[in-house]
DNA sequence: TCTGGGGTCCTAGGACCC
DNA sequence: TCTGGGGTCCTAGGACCC
């Protein structure tokens, strides 16, 4: 069986929980730049603000309706996240961290008596006495089951099981396509046009039928919903490495001189190289985009992208930084007020298996460039991220983003003064 | 005026191989 | 009039997830 532990509003859950006088306030969170609604407490859905609504569009509403506006604080959801995590390491050892509020647990063999009910329950209560963070339990034989049964959960008081036929089919029945693990927008309306319209269909649906039709994804999704383990089991042996690696921000105000997009460049491609090597991966392609906003209908829009291959894979900071400011130097076109900018990386391999190009002569200082990276990690690792940049970066560059409701940092230490290299 | 930032997997089609 | 039958690998784009 598999148990899918979700925490309740997260983001929004975390705010309150440094905060007892909020505790039965309308709370919603903001995403970075403070701009759409990311995460409302129950109390805030009840009030009706929709969830992803671009902030300047229910301001006044929540003025109104006194809602608490809080501006997204990563580091303190992150590190809730994890005492969350190990709390529940603690109910099962095989624990697949899902996202950074909700996680699979698998467990094998429970004996009948141990009835699953009990365990979802005391994981439900024990999380929320240790942590303060209120989550849901589903429980089911499948991944997708459990996801579905996690659903039901709001409703059902934290905790919904599905361990027998009887409660299989029930729940199949009452759960509409779109509500499903895996079927979106597009495959739900597809769905409905053939006649499939609830999860109990999808699942005695023509499997050969479904593949030709749609996709192996979705025949996988109506084994899962009949009670075959499709998804295969990976993710909990070890943590996988990441295959790709995104560094975006919207700017804080709109960009248009080439010095401060470069920065903004700069700054995404030192921070995903940080983020390459710590997973000790190396990477052989690099990309660089930046546009114009997306829902301005009065002005023109524009969309750059670009890429580099690296014959030698590498992760070192001042390399890749390099290789980003060029390419985005090659893309740049004036004229536009840019939005949002960002670097990504692909094309991993492992950095103890380098793969040396046969033609290539073996630059002798690339060693040094990894030497430095390794010194600017530990700097930052000792003085907090951002106590060592590079130039490029710029200082107090104009890009960055706003965030006019965040809260204080109540777990996690914020580094001094910034150290400039 | 102001609309997030990450990820994964699959597919179709093209280039190439024998 | 007639023009084989397999394969692999790569990439861009689309769908989905949180």
């Amino acid at each position: 069986m598999y148990a899918l532990v979700d925490c309740n509003s997260f983001y929004a859950s975390c705010e309150k929980l440094f905060r007892p006088d909020l505790k039965h306030a309308a709370v919603v969170v903001l995403s970075n730049n403070d701009g759409c609604v990311i995460a409302r407490s129950s109390e805030a859905k009840k009030l009706g603000i929709p969830m992803g609504a671009p902030y300047f569009k229910v301001r006044e509403e929540c003025v109104a309706k006194q809602i608490k506006v809080f501006s997204s604080n990563y580091a303190l959801y992150q590190d809730l996240s994890n005492r969350v995590m190990a709390t529940l390491e603690e109910y099962a050892p095989e624990v697949d961290i899902y996202s950074i509020d909700e996680a699979f647990l698998r467990w094998f063999d429970m004996p009948p008596s141990h009835d699953h009910r009990r365990a979802a329950i005391q994981i439900k209560n024990t999380v929320y006495r240790q942590v303060g963070v209120p989550v849901g339990v589903g429980v089911g034989p499948t991944r997708t089951l459990s996801k579905l049964a996690n659903h039901h959960a709001k409703k059902t008081g934290g905790v919904c099981v599905i361990d027998t036929p009887e409660l299989l089919e029930h729940y199949l029945r009452i759960t509409p396509v779109s509500d499903i693990w895996g079927i979106g927008r597009k495959l739900s309306i597809r769905l409905e046009q053939m006649n499939i319209r609830s999860a109990w269909e999808l699942s005695r649906a023509h499997r050969p039928w479904l593949k030709k039709h749609l996709s192996v994804v979705v025949e996988r999704t109506a084994r899962e919903l009949a009670g075959e383990v499709c998804l295969v089991d990976l993710d909990f042996e070890e943590s996988q490495p990441k295959k790709q690696i995104v560094c975006s921000r919207s700017f804080g105000a709109r960009v248009t001189d080439f010095i401060t997009l470069r920065e903004s460049i700069c700054f995404h491609a030192a921070r995903a190289s940080e983020k390459l090597r710590k997973q000790g991966s190396l990477c052989a392609q690099l990309s660089v985009f930046y546009r114009t906003g997306r829902f301005n209908q009065n002005e023109q829009h524009i969309s750059r992208f670009g890429t580099a291959k690296l014959i030698n894979p590498r992760s070192d900071s001042a390399g890749l930084v390099d290789i980003a400011a060029e390419i985005a130097e090659k893309l740049w076109v004036p004229g536009y007020r840019y939005a949002k900018a960002g670097v990504t990386l692909t094309d991993f391999c492992p950095s103890g298996s380098r793969q040396l190009d046969l033609l290539e002569p073996l630059n002798p200082r690339s060693g040094e460039f990894d030497e430095l990276s390794k010194l600017l990690d530990q700097i930052n690792g000792r003085y907090g991220r951002g106590a060592l940049v590079h130039g490029s970066q710029g200082i107090n560059s104009g890009w960055h983003m706003s965030r006019d409701h965040a809260s204080p940092a109540y777990t996690t230490q914020i580094s001094g003064l910034p150290v400039v290299g």
